[in-house]
DNA sequence: CATGAATGAGGGTTCATTCAT
DNA sequence: CATGAATGAACCCTCATTCAT
């Protein structure tokens, strides 16, 4: 009798708006009226789904870090060396390859200044990225083991290359946001693989 | 007979303001009233001394690059070697030392976001980092090659990898203010010179 | 399920209570809160409707040209001769009988002093007179013939005419604004209308 | 030893700067900066030669009548009858001739429209320009006793139709600044004369 | 007298949020 | 659930006026 709720349908129309309006105007300069306009519904309905602004926020935190997580297990699929999959996360982190969203990058330097001045979103995007981060140290590891290197001093390694590998995927996207003159669109991934390939090839003549 | 001029000091003044606002606040956050406030002036000053609030903002990213210029030059000091050199910038971009302004970091991450959604913040911006990643690249040119590398594949290398490393230091940026949890204040910049060694040894050992 | 707009309804509002302030304060002093006050809506509704206030001004424009030319075609009712039907221009135009709008005239000076300054004011009240002005000299062309003249200078002279009686007419705004001792309140119509008759009865005597 | 006081000098320059701001920009739109860089004055100068901006205002009205009166006197020197002095009425208003300012009559748009909201302004007005009403009534009469016409007959008419011909010359002011369409510039005085001895004639013939 | 920096009230406008329908 | 009108606080900016020099 009741018509059967389409809640999680709006509320992902209504994510996906602000991520389109996000990438282009920030945050702040994203109205609910602009939200609303580019998931095509009623403004009022944006109230009736969310609390608040913020919180479509969160839910986009959430989404963008559901996405890359989604990318990585596609992307591991033909990853067999501990090297592939950490590179295999790079290239899910940076790709712009099928499937992939231009906006995503722009939208993702627009959360993290929104991150700095609101705990709470701070906080979700914690939850959101913490875990990529430690996966990512763990596949260095790994690929630092399988380079030849101790066990010990791999994991002792990975944490701080983790840190920086990490940081350098996320200046990828302000830098590709806000200078893309440094390093041509798509140029970046490669050229972090090949980062990546400089500093195993050492371990394994160490292991010479 | 009539007042001095005393303009100057008043716009430095401002940008001040504004750069203590937009690093808790971000750019759409400080409100002019904000940044009068911080400045410890007559609201209306902003504006008899500035166009608009935009008009703030570019003169914030001119003074950051100037910083940052400044502090590459006082590093410089003591480096001898093309690798220290390399070193005097990461550490002028990341560390916190003294005379280092915490502000500063969130900073930037704000103007980052602004730069995406305006154009002319986004040219201000170009014009003030694109000399310093030349300067990186040439300093990482250098550093090849007195670590061995042929000058011809020195240069090529150095493009790629001044893109990384000023994405790593932008990300650094961002992952302070966001995410500190990842990597603890002043460990960024020893990470990312232990990065540069290991990419730089290598090349000493080939050329072994 | 919707609200029904009205929209329309509270245009007209709005335009009616920018038609009392401006009357009164100019539309300079016209603040859209007071403007808001007279038409008993909140504030943020005048920008709910209208892009700005300059476009309610505009809407203004349109409406008392309207307001005139449907007072035109009602005082037509019963005018047989062309003589009458010059008249029944000057008291449309002039008179404060009733259902006319004692703001109007007011409106009139504050509108025609914008229109100075703001070239767009001035196209839309352009094209909102011009045709009445167009009528006027047909009028007084038809008025001249019927009076005697010849066609072909009934014409001429109803072009400087023409012209004349339309600056009277804007002018006896001024003057009933700003020197109202100058002449009486009621009084500008049928002196005009008198000086109308003057003209029209020489032509007679020349044709005698 | 002191120095001469130039402040009558001063407040000329001030209020002619009014003069050519007002007139494009209207009186709200002209900014006490405006004018003073029309008068090429430093700022704070307006306010130390006149009370507040609406001294100015009130200075420029009675300026601009002094003006009317100076033409008015000038163009009489070569009258002889009572129509040619009507006829030089009607030129020392209207004519834009050798002396006479483009901006002045946009400016008289703008004072009339500040009249109608501004009570001491209207009285400064209505001081200024009632004595040339009643001079211009004045010669009307004249005129028509000269056409003929029985002296208390003319004085009665002359009543009415000065406020008919003052209301014309205002109103081409209004319709010079805001539809020049409706008749070519300089136009306007000849035109206004035609009329005049249209008005004339017809008496001469009665008197036949 | 002159200068131009300083002040702060107030204006137009935007927009998150609410709510009647 | 949906709509879009309604609300009002807050923002950026302007500008008449004051005042230290």
């Amino acid at each position: 009798m009741a018509r059967p709720s389409n809640t999680e349908e709006r509320r992902a129309q209504i994510v996906t708006g602000l991520r389109r309006v996000l990438a282009r105007q920030g945050y702040a300069g994203a109205t609910v009226l602009d939200i609303a306009r580019a998931a095509r519904l009623a403004p009022g309905l944006v109230h009736y789904h969310f609390e608040d602004k913020r919180a479509v926020l969160l839910a986009l935190v959430e989404e963008l870090a559901a996405t890359l997580r989604a990318r990585l297990e596609h992307l591991d699929g033909g990853a067999s060396t501990a090297r592939a999959r950490l590179h295999a996360f790079v290239d899910a982190a940076l790709a712009l390859g099928p499937g992939a969203d231009a906006d995503l990058v722009a939208c993702w330097v627009g959360i993290s200044a929104e991150a700095v001045r609101d705990p709470e979103v701070r906080e979700v995007l914690a939850r959101a990225t913490l875990p990529l981060v430690a996966e990512l140290r763990d596949r260095i590891t790994h690929a630092l083991v399988e380079a030849g290197a101790p066990r010990r001093r791999a994991r002792a390694d990975a944490a701080s290359l983790g840190a920086v590998l990490w940081s350098a995927m996320q200046g990828a996207f302000v830098v590709a946001s806000t200078a893309p003159e440094v390093i041509p669109p798509g140029a970046m991934a490669p050229a972090l693989c090949a980062l990546v390939d400089r500093l195993l090839v050492p371990a394994d003549k160490e292991a010479a």
